[in-house]
DNA sequence: TTCATGACCGTAG
DNA sequence: ACTACGGCCATGA
């Protein structure tokens, strides 16, 4: 492994369709618990470049919290889309679909 | 090395 | 559900 960007990028890749994760459990598993705001960081600017399913991770409320409208549109369409139910308001309940990494 | 910057988090009102 | 606040911390200039 590399550093904590290298792990989180990793992690991220690995949530299945169906199902998503927060900024902190991503942080968490990639070693810095409290980095959650790193994780932001990686997906708004490097999203793109790593194909990464930005889309599966949302805040710890379980509420998507793009600033763009348009992004945010295109999140739910996408989380919907593999069978997540999403709340107009932008909310995911987590019990239901929340990825661990350890299989628990 | 210091400084600003986030798609955050938890608590509180 | 919404706003406000303080805390946290890996990057990049």
């Amino acid at each position: 492994m590399e550093g904590f960007t290298e792990r989180a990028i990793d992690t991220i890749k690995n949530v299945p369709s169906g199902k998503v994760m927060t900024y902190g459990q991503v942080a968490a598993h990639a070693g810095s618990p409290r980095a959650a705001r790193q994780i932001a960081r990686i997906l708004h600017s490097m999203s793109a470049k790593h194909e990464l399913p930005w889309h599966r991770i949302i805040n710890a409320q379980g509420k998507i919290v793009l600033n763009d409208e348009e992004s945010r549109y295109t999140q739910r369409a996408l989380l919907i889309k593999e069978g997540i139910k999403v709340s107009e308001s932008g909310f995911v309940d987590l019990n239901l679909y929340r990825h661990d990494p350890f299989g628990n």
